[in-house]
This record gives C-alpha cells, structure tokens and sequence, in this order.
DNA sequence: TTAGCCATGTAACCGGTTACATGATTTT
DNA sequence: AAAATCATGTAACCGGTTACATGGCTAA
C-alpha cells in the first residue's frame, strides 16, 4: 500500500493532474517508486473517493480535458501516519542474482552479454543522479528542508555504486571461469545456506 | 516470470519435496527470491504440467504424504534459456526512500525510531551473511564451481554494508535536523527532478 | 486420545502489467 | 481533412499475499 502515498507526496509538492503526475512519476519519485498512468488513474479514483485529494474545480473535467487535483487535510493526515508507522523491509527480489545462481548449476553461456550490458545500463543511470547532484545539491551545507532530499539522491548514487562495482568484479570473474559451461559435470550439492 | 526458474535451479542443486523447497526458500535462494509454500505448491503444478519437473515415483503421493520432485531435461533446458536471455533491470521500489521523501513534506515525527529499528535488522542480515561466508568460503581461492556462489553472497553482503552505511548516516542527518516537524512551513516546490 | 506438527493443498484478494478505447487538441 | 499527440480512462490477466482446509504422523 505505497502507491497511493508515493502520490500523496507528489500531489503535495505540487497539485497535478494525473498525466502531470505520470510524468514526474518517471523521473524524480519514480526512480525508486516506479508506476504507470493506468495505475495512477486508477489510484487518485480511489483517493478522491476516500475523501483525500479533490479535483480542483477551477475546470470543469470531461473526458480528454485535464483533472487537476490537490491533497486534504485528511490525505496529508494519512499520509503523515503512514510516514511514522513501522514497516518491515519487503524481501529483496532480484533477478541478476537468481540468474548467476542458476547459472552455477546449468552454466554461464551467454550471461556474461547481459552483464555487460546491465553495466552500463548501471553506469548511465549513476553519472544521471551525479548530474542531479551537481545542479540541485551543489557543495557547501543544504538547507535544512534539503536535508532529506539529497539524503534520498545519495541512496540512488551509492546504490548504483555499488552496482558498477560488483558488475565489474563479476566481470573479472567470468573472464578467469575455465571454459563455457560446466553443463555435464554434475558433483556433490553444495550445503544450502550458501548465498 | 522468475520463480519457476528459481525452482529449478533449487531442484537441480538437489530433489526436493514442497515442504523441503519452502525451507530452502527460507534461507539460500530466498535471501534474493522469496517465496511462500503456496506459491511454491501452485508452481510445481505447472512445472509438472509442462512437463519440466516430474514426481519421483518412489512413493505413491496421496494427500499429507511426501512428494519428491526431480528436473527434467526440458526443464534444464528452459532454465539454461532464461538464465542466457537478456532482461531488463527492474525499476527499484523501495518504501523508506519514498517515506523519506514524504518525510520532508509532512515531517520526521516518529520515522527516526523506524530507521533505527532498520539498521539493527541490516546489521543482522549482514552478520548472517558474514557468517556464512567465513563457513562456507574461507580464505584462499575459491573452486572454479564455488566462485559464482561466493559472487552471489558477496553482493548480499556489499548491499547489507550499504544499508548499514547510509541509515547510520542518514541518522546522524536527523540528529541534526531543526525541531520535530517542518509541518506548517510550506515553501516554494523544488525542482521536480531532485531525487 | 487429544494436541501439535508435518505436508499438501484451495480460494479470495490485491497491486502491478499489458492491451485496448475514447475524446480533445494540435500539427501537417 | 487526416494524422499525431495529449489526456483520461476500462478490462483482462498474473504473480504474490493472506486465510483457510485437510490428511497423516508423533508425542504428551
């Protein structure tokens, strides 16, 4: 139950309508809260039904004309809740990793393209939240309300970081693994705590 | 479409029954692919049905007794295929980033205790890891067919480290932020790209 | 013989994804 | 006038989550 709060927090930045919304959704808050605009029309639906945003009445809206909205009292309440509120970390999920763990058993043929490629797909979107971090957060102490924000940018930098750089190590890996696959020589399973 | 292939590749290391597979799940492959045993049941449905995965037929299955599972060639093929074919990196979502972000909307009150809770739970999964790794890979070179295992392992334990390194810095952010919360202090929207 | 655990399921729900529909506005 | 784009939706599906059901085995 995120979504709606990732648009809580976005229509308080500034009141959208839900196109506006979808654009910001892809950068910004969409880089670590990603969602589509059938997802968002559906969701401020349900918001404006709950009674925690409301249609601006400046336009009167149709189909095809734009719907402009804006947080309650009651949403930003909501909102500030679910901020507080203790939450477990969700299970990491991730696919790079299942793939090398498979490849392991059936072999690595044709893995290694694909890394490379993650790699770079890594080291484009790291010198992108550098670029962010140069013109919004330039050297020197943020202003307090900047605090937060920059603290949120620096997640994405040291995640994508850390991403080049286990890539890279991977890479080097691969390059020194005797021959392609290690298909036909089934041995003794590895005891099952390992990674 | 992962967890069929996560299933595979935990048949492969070693035949199991349902029950075994969610235990494994629990630990190993499920520190980066989770799964519960419903899921897991609904899946060796399908895998059976399509023929990628068979009953071993030791014993008779009836309801509440034991059924062992083993791969078969088509199965191992499909997941060589999966484990070779490109994917696109998954967008993120991550909910403390997004309560961090609403943070600096709404105010911190009551996130600090939440981040604390946080790290003491990274600092445990990473000592797991740790542990693990001193069993499991002790120091000197890896066998070519542990080194792809170790690779997996270390990622857990870089992404564990990072954690443990920006909530101790994004705590140490709060303990300087002015008062509790900015709440009644709306300000000009920063730019729409900042993080 | 009751309680508890082992083991395998079924069913309902919910958020995210994909495909498609429709009206309004702008461009060619 | 046709085509492209803007803007708001509907509908179907699918994987993950939660709650519940059922049978067999074991220990108090």
């Amino acid at each position: 139950m995120s979504l709606p709060h990732a648009i809580l927090t976005a229509l308080l930045e500034k009141p959208s309508s839900g196109l506006e919304l979808t654009r910001r959704f892809d950068k910004s808050i969409g880089y670590f809260w990603s969602a589509t605009h059938q997802q968002i029309y559906r969701e401020l639906g349900r918001l404006e039904g709950e009674g925690h945003i409301r249609a601006l009445p400046a336009e009167q809206p149709a189909r095809g004309q734009k719907k402009r909205y804006e947080v309650l009292p009651a949403g930003r309440a909501e909102l500030a809740r679910w901020t507080a509120a203790a939450q477990d970390p969700k299970p990491q999920r991730d696919v790079l990793l299942l793939r090398l763990r498979a490849a392991a058993v059936v072999g690595t043929e044709g893995l290694e393209a694909d890394l490379r490629r993650h790699l770079e797909l890594h080291r484009r979107q790291l010198s992108e939240y550098e670029e962010i971090e140069r013109r919004d957060f330039p050297p020197g102490r943020d202003a307090p309300q900047d605090r937060l924000r920059h603290l949120v940018l620096r997640a994405g930098i040291d995640l994508e970081t850390f991403w080049t750089r286990w890539l890279t190590h991977a890479l080097e890996e691969f390059a020194e693994l005797p021959g392609a696959a290690p298909e036909a020589q089934p041995r003794e399973p590895a005891p099952d705590t390992s990674g």
